[in-house]
DNA sequence: TATGAATGAGCGTTCATTCAT
DNA sequence: CATGAATGAACGCTCATTCAT
């Protein structure tokens, strides 16, 4: 698994063959179909290694007398994501880059993924408008603005940065993780204007 | 091209062959590759087809003493993105969907084309803040922010919806195009909070 | 057909397609197929042109008082076909290169025409010999010995020179045309041995 | 590729397709491609069998006063060429027939080859010159003329008999090897003429 | 538990030929 | 007399998967 997560998230899936797995990984083709099923088996099972992670490490964000202040929660959450996604950019990459139109199957499970994370966020707003923090506004619409811009930034500081070694993103390099997560926290929490 | 634009839609780049363009458009085999040099081509063409429209609508904002206010030039683009994805939901579909890991030519040209957008962005972004409107922020990370979220918007409205007519989302139908884009307006430039 | 003819002798008869030829010949496609039936139609016509000019210069050696000497006989036998070759390399070239392998029916006239030349020239031996000029041989045999030698000969100094500008042969430049026979016929006349 | 040996020696190159390969060997297309890269490679290494066969029987003819009469040593040359062509007649016949306008590279193999025996030839020649034995003669040409000879000859006896199970040849059978080989060598090095 | 030879459906592409205009 | 859009059989090749050993 630890080849063919590496070999996809470079090739992605498409171009990887299996003979570009067991190649890498020294072992027979059939050894290789003993332990999964199919090509799309394997890259299943990877996904939901990440899919794992960040559920684990994804809460809702809680509200009552005892819970932490809800902005110091979001800021948790924030950096945990980050850090998981920085500890596998490989898996990262592959769920953000190619793991769509490899099957109607597939396809359903990943949209299913980001409901879940969306429904999170969705919620988050809904419990922030009836506390009075967050202004009136579409909550769904505005939860798919916030995981758009979530998945954006992280595409962009965990994996094109990686694929391009060139003069061309030189100057500006990714701020750290700390700073990025506030920086989208606070984009997020009060815009673009001056108040 | 209509009929593999549609295809292309449906199934993606992969797993749309040209028997299915071909059957599907009621030509031979020889016809196709009169017209189109390759399979790549022709997808190739599409897009670009789809860019051209898309560069002719985005523009950037202008500051100047007989320039509209650039909030209102905002809501202009955003309408007249909006329209035009709408009107050409089966090429937004290819390009938010399946436009990445055909190769590396390709992938280098799709990344051109969001890096021309983010550029907008970001260079609205920093005109603002010089004319003080917009808070100090990193504006890099904000452009991306910002288009993310735009991008996941729009494949949730456009995209997402028409290959969904399960009963899934049914209940919250996608608010009009206006309001849409007023709501997003609203939260790139106000973000969540109450004032 | 003198455009076929030049794209024939350059890359041979099937690497050279039907749109090589319209296309440097300034033709519709349907104009070719009015003027030849086909691929095979134009390329027998072209080698047939061939046949004829060698047919005409190549004569029966005569034998009788009125005759000139055989051996003067021989000699302008070879010049003539010397020069015929010379003046239609691009043909010449065809017919030693290329033209085995398109078809059987094609193969049996390739063959019919070095028949026919072998046949001449294996009747000079035989007429030699019943002059007691030609020493006691095989007449078969001999006769593909020279013919073999001829077009080996013919080959190296009027294709394979063509097509190599490179520095292998430079040094030595073919012999000139007169020399080349008289070397040609006095090594099958005489053989290798000093007397 | 004792199959495609076949194959390739009845119908040519470009008449034969892999398809016609794995029909008569009782294979997957699959297969095929597990053991050859591509057609050409299967036909490259069956025509380097041949040449590598060819090479170890043709030897350098030694001067010297241990070795034996140049004469003899062509005789065995020829004769164990012969041998050799006539065990292997279906390469021969490919690399007699057919081994022309696949390939640019291929075409520089095959002129690489007969330059090696033609170098072994010319060689051969110049020694007997300065022994005396030889006549004065340009060694260029008449070793193209002793190439020619053999290749032509033995397309004749090995090759062409062979196809043609037909009456026309039947009469004149092909003199058996060694008085071939003594006929040709005759040829060579006396000549036609009575002396 | 591991192997790797064998498979074959399927792919993208070519190109000689036809025929309505 | 000329056109060129249309054709479709055929090709070389790939690769996920199977299964006897």
């Amino acid at each position: 698994m630890d080849v063919a997560r590496t070999i996809f998230s470079n090739k992605g899936y498409h171009a990887t063959s299996i003979d570009d797995i067991i190649e890498a990984a020294g072992i027979a083709r059939g050894t290789f179909y003993l332990y999964f099923e199919s090509k799309r088996a394997i890259f299943d099972e990877l996904l939901d290694e990440l899919f794992a992670r960040l559920a684990s490490v994804v809460r809702r964000i809680e509200v009552g007398p005892t819970a932490a202040p809800p902005e110091e929660q979001l800021h948790g959450i924030v950096e945990r994501v980050m850090e998981t996604l920085q500890q596998n950019r490989e898996l990262a990459r592959i769920l953000l880059r190619e793991a769509v139109g490899i099957d109607s199957d597939f396809d359903r499970k990943l949209s299913d993924f980001w409901g879940r994370l969306r429904g999170l966020i969705e919620s988050a707003i809904r419990n922030g408008q009836a506390m009075g923090l967050v202004r009136p506004c579409d909550p769904s619409v505005v939860a798919h603005c916030i995981l758009g811009a979530v998945k954006e930034v992280v595409f962009w500081v965990f994996i094109e940065h990686r694929a391009s070694p060139s003069v061309r993103d030189q100057k500006q390099a990714p701020p750290d993780l700390t700073l990025l997560g506030k920086e989208m926290i606070a984009f997020t929490l009060t815009g673009l204007f001056t108040r």
